[in-house]
DNA sequence: TCGGCTTGTGCCATCGATTGTGCATTGATG
DNA sequence: CATCAATGCACAATCGATGGCACAAGCCGA
């Protein structure tokens, strides 16, 4: 079983029927050793140790792929996610690999760039890796990855985004979204003397945008403004689409208000590349806020507000969802950390 | 084969052998069809069909746990990387995955925390999942991660970070901090009349900081600016380490100098963290360059020069010496895209 | 009509780890 | 000394997909 041996480099893989040779034992003497229930099987301390010493020596690794196949459980857990051009999806990937590894499992996570095509393919190819179960963040299509895990036997989880065929976690973007506007309504209002709406900038009608513009709305019933409807622009949340409805909101509405609550830190992107090159002193005169967080623009500017999901309270809303393991679709909103700046 | 369902869930994975007792056939048969060699074992195109539209009815998805122990391939290849906290490592992952997913390989990437013994852990779990080749970006001990993977005669290579173990790809630092400080300088001179050397904050002594600082001196030579050596602090990565750097500093040199390069977007937000404490006016006084790009502070601030790394470039590198295959240990040093703002 | 060739399929061993089962020892007890 | 339980370990089947090989059926020319 022992193979040749090239440049050092051994061209095959050491397997416990190796280590039992090695051993003057038996493969399943090691595996049990190795895995940890040798107890169980009555195996004498003598011989788990020369086991491991000789594993170790060998330095051995299991194969998980003919373990996973044998146990008929991979240890591997998905998560898809759309990008990594924010800190937002780039702290929930952290904590959820944290989160995994901490309880044995083998996280993997693949960024399907907001397109559902490929968000339907990273989830059947997850499938395939047999992975326990798939969370998918912000998906464009959440009951669709919950329809192709259902069909597989596997469960699913809806971060960010709601479903209906899956338990879901997100921010209370309703209340996150009205205390959001509020403060930023006042602050035009008490800093730049402006007591006017706000415009809407960013995300997608279908999904939490829509339970955010509820609590812009709110937010501007509060304050007894009247929201202008026709400043109230989804236009998706990639930088350049912001650019361009702000670009065509400036042409085609003349009375339009100036401060804004745009909707992710990558529509700020646009939001503020559109700033440096149409209104270059908008930043001096009225206030925006930011639903999402960043501490470079936090550090950076004055008059943008920022709110900050609490991820790390969200994953732990999901992980207790994971092991609960019971089959309600419950949603579960999570309050915002605060809005700052 | 057929196994009960519960709740309209098998419990359950539907099999080649559930497919072939489906379509009338044997097990190989539907193998070979769905993995595309049927040609090969002249399979009629009229069963072909059948067990395709079969597998289709069924939502069949390959066991890569089972074809991978059998072929000897995963198809996986893993990915090591720091954090996710900044816009270089993010954009590094999306593009890895889509590079891999367009080879047909299924990428699995995990980030480390900069922790030594977690990249270990990461790289011992990644062989047990058989991954075909390791990438490790950015890491700590680079050479202790090729070590291990030569030991389970499987490739690594190293991406952002060299190694001496493996091929590397890398910026070029030298030159890029080179034209970095030279832009700093020269702003200072121009904009603030500050003939006055920077302050360089952030980055390990051990890693690619070293190539950094001799593209800092190089500039100051280039400039006649004498640099001043107690001024350099290579401080570690973390903003609050890069915070408490500056506030030392400030104590106790006082005759320093105010423009400052900083070694990377995550430093600057400790240095941005400190001059809105201690120096609010510091940004107004005094230009700072930073080794990485943010695109937001490109917008968010006229004074501060940022140097972008060239990802596409560089994952281009590291795919073409990944399919090259042979076993030279070059290093290969990309020119950043460009300092901007 | 018979051997030889092509075509189309099925059988079975195999990848490495796991685990139910069974079989020797050993020591204790009557 | 016989009996029995406890102890320590090995054997072999199994997970699902793959691919070498054997084999049957059909066809052709001699």
């Amino acid at each position: 079983m022992v193979q040749p041996v090239a440049d050092g480099i051994q061209t095959k893989r050491t397997t416990i029927y190796d280590l039992a040779a090695l051993a003057g034992t038996s493969a399943s003497a090691v595996s049990a050793v190795l895995n940890g229930n040798w107890k169980k099987r009555r195996i004498s301390e003598k011989l788990a140790e020369r086991i491991r010493r000789i594993a170790d020596e060998q330095g051995y690794a299991v194969n998980m792929q003919a373990s996973a196949l044998r146990r008929e459980r991979s240890r591997i857990v998905g998560m898809i996610v759309p990008m990594y051009d924010n800190r937002y999806f780039g702290s929930i990937v952290e904590k959820f690999e944290q989160m995994a590894r901490d309880r044995g499992l083998f996280p993997i996570i693949t960024c399907t760039q907001r397109d559902p095509d490929l968000e339907v393919q990273a989830a059947r190819a997850m499938l395939s890796y047999q992975v326990e179960f798939i969370v998918a963040t912000g998906a464009t299509d959440p009951d669709h990855i919950s329809d192709i895990c259902r069909a597989a036997g596997i469960r699913s989880f809806n971060l960010d985004l709601p479903g209906t065929k899956a338990p879901s976690v997100l921010s209370d973007n309703f209340g996150g979204a009205r205390t959001l506007t509020r403060q930023v309504l006042q602050r035009n209002r008490d800093r730049f003397a402006r007591n006017e709406p706000l415009v809407f900038v960013g995300g997608r009608a279908v999904d939490n945008t829509a339970e955010r513009i509820r609590g812009f709305r709110a937010a501007h019933a509060d304050m007894e403004i009247a929201v202008r409807e026709d400043c109230i622009i989804a236009c998706g949340y990639a930088a350049q689409k912001a650019e361009q409805a702000l670009t065509h909101l400036y042409q085609t509405v003349p009375d339009h208000p100036h401060g804004m609550f745009v909707n992710s830190t990558i529509s700020l992107e646009g939001v503020l590349r559109w700033i440096k090159k149409e209104q270059p002193d908008l930043l001096q005169t009225a206030a925006i806020g930011c639903f999402d967080f960043d501490p470079l623009v936090d550090l950076l500017s004055e008059n943008i507000l920022m709110v900050k999901q609490d991820v790390p309270t969200m994953l732990d809303a999901l992980w207790r969802i994971i092991a609960e393991n019971n089959t309600t679709h419950e949603v579960v909103e999570i309050p915002p950390v605060a809005a700052v700046s």
